[in-house]
DNA sequence: CTGAAAGCGCTTACAG
DNA sequence: CTGAAAGCGCTTACAG
């Protein structure tokens, strides 16, 4: 905006580019003083180190000049950038939206967020690992890793994982009680008199989603419910309803009276399809899932969900690795957030909605 | 997973980290040869320039020592980091999750993708775009911006703008043709015979948003349709319940018998207060929104939506940033994803559903 | 309290 | 075809 006005000549950055860039050596022309002093300043150091006058010297340039410290030469000299990378494989699921905004906000202005993107078909193995690793990250933010991930982590590593249930690994984690809301769920769907129960997996190889299904059907095989499992999809409605039609004939057969996906946006699918196959939910097919994301309360029937906050697990990962990474001590800190079943219409023991 | 076994005497990185770091110097000591020679051979530049016998000995080298660029050295000597910066304001809203996908597919595997999430609250302005470019970022995906995000971007920075109709300036911009669907939306709503419609419009100050209130109220105003606005809401089902709760008294009064969310999840907070004071839709009431998200098929009843392919956008974002990257050229392309009306049962003129 | 200098890891003219 | 060397911008002991 100021004085970039004249740059125009050269509006390709050449070989060599930078041009228009503010370098701490040009604060220190500008302030009279050297570059060491424009570091310490700049960076917050300067306490009982530097003269009052000195200080408001350098503060005045870098405001006339907008002095940005440089992460190039900043990462390159200390070992490290501000920049935290979050590996997530899956975030076309809403459930992310609010963790990636609550672990932003919790990080702080010194750091910026890096999305890694798996994508669910391009897990993240230890060559990606080791590509992030040249970034110089501040820090990680892992969520719902496998046990191959996290392995693939060296140790030393500064990182949070997320919904990792059984994988600590000697590293800080945050968890979900998802077996806690399964069990729950488990234990609503017996009330209800269901015997036979479909469940809905992720194709994704992640621990969370183990535990999701093998903690559920644990519970409802100790409830007297004899779980069907083997049909997965990815986390996406008409994946998941295509699936749900697949597998819809042999669960009529086997007498299942409801289903369960391991994601809301699973149960979204279940949900669609059976609309379209005709089979009434709650009447015929009980619908359930996990996430209790804001489209859950709304959809027809409103869905009964094991409710996981991904806010607030964004928000604690992000606490706990600005705590490592600022702490610099080896904190080993093992939040867990309790996750809840919501009941709503989807799973009404008849035609009347609960909710 | 190698070689880090014995790091562990020192598991927190000192002062001046980088144990286990593999280095260029290390490879050029194991391959016998110059630091130059592996830059020259990792980095692809070898064609002509290195002999057959030293590119072999330095690609084993980096296969067995695991070497990886470090991105902070190259970037202080290139002049450029491998990060692209996507700036968006609101990602909570489901349409980026594709978005940001794509782009990251077609942005290939040799960049990272950076998100700076702004925040409903926290728009972007002069001082980050300052602290992002200290990344030195390859280049910039500005989605929805405004005026005063574009004009903030010094001149010769690489950037394309998403969905940001009538704000080039300059630059490559890839939009989608929403006033083309508001207008068609309009069509829609005047061929069922409504003749006041109350509008919900985002608080996010961007061109997009105006653009599809602007042209709404055109067409319908050509139509004979007055259209009622002054209502807005972040994006979130929450908020837009609440504030068209408050509108619908007054709306009701002036006999407004559809509304219309500048975002799907505007429409569904729209769907879920309407249902909850007992007004019938599509019967009293008909509902459209923009985005066409993966839900909006299975709302109840199921959601008028003008379809805005985020994919696509990302895509042809990516793709053309890429260009801008590697060519090198003052790509000034701008291309123009189609918006198309998709009618369903939220805006029926009977109780029977269109789809 | 301050500055000169080394060093972080890479890339790229340059000289051979 | 190859290597020695300069330089990117910063931070941090170190000497004063």
């Amino acid at each position: 905006m100021d004085r970039m006005d004249d740059d125009a000549a050269n509006p390709l950055p050449g070989p060599r580019a930078g041009a228009g860039r503010v370098t701490a050596a040009m604060v220190a022309r500008e302030a009279g003083v050297s570059t060491a002093t424009v570091s310490l300043v700049v960076s917050g150091k300067a306490q009982g180190r530097i003269s009052a006058a000195n200080r408001e010297k350098v503060q005045a340039a870098v405001e006339r000049l907008g002095y940005v410290v440089d992460t190039a030469g900043s990462t390159l000299s200390k070992g490290f950038s501000p920049v935290v990378v979050l590996v997530a494989t899956d975030i076309a699921n809403p459930f992310y939206a609010e963790l990636i905004s609550e672990a932003r906000a919790a990080l702080g202005d010194r750091y910026e967020l890096l999305l890694s993107v798996g994508g669910p078909r391009r897990q993240i193995d230890a060559a990606s690992i080791r590509k992030l690793l040249s970034l110089r990250p501040a820090g990680f933010l892992i969520d719902a890793p496998n046990a191959e991930l996290v392995a693939a982590l060296p140790s030393g590593t500064r990182a949070v994982l997320l919904d990792a249930p059984g994988l600590q690994g000697g590293l800080p984690s945050v968890n979900l009680d998802v077996a806690d809301g399964a069990a729950q769920l488990a234990l609503h769907l017996a009330d209800q008199g269901h015997r036979r129960v479909g469940y809905l997996d992720s194709t994704i190889d992640a621990a969370t989603f183990r535990v999701r299904r093998d903690a559920f059907r644990d519970t409802a095989a100790e409830l007297g419910i004899e779980v069907l499992d083997g049909a997965a999809s990815l986390t996406d409605i008409d994946a998941a309803a295509e699936t749900f039609t697949e597998a819809w004939p042999g669960w009529d057969a086997a007498g299942v009276t409801a289903v369960v996906g391991c994601t809301d946006t699973h149960a979204y699918g279940v949900l669609g399809a059976a609309a379209e196959a005709g089979v009434a939910v709650p009447g015929r097919l009980a619908v359930a899932g996990f996430d209790d994301l804001p489209y859950s309360r709304h959809t027809s029937p409103p869905l009964t969900s094991v409710s996981l906050p991904s806010g607030e697990l964004g928000s604690a990962a992000g606490r706990t690795l600005r705590a490592l990474i600022e702490g610099g001590s080896p904190v080993t800190e093992h939040v867990e957030v309790p996750s809840r079943l919501v009941a709503r219409a989807s799973t009404a023991a008849v035609q009347g909605a609960t909710d």
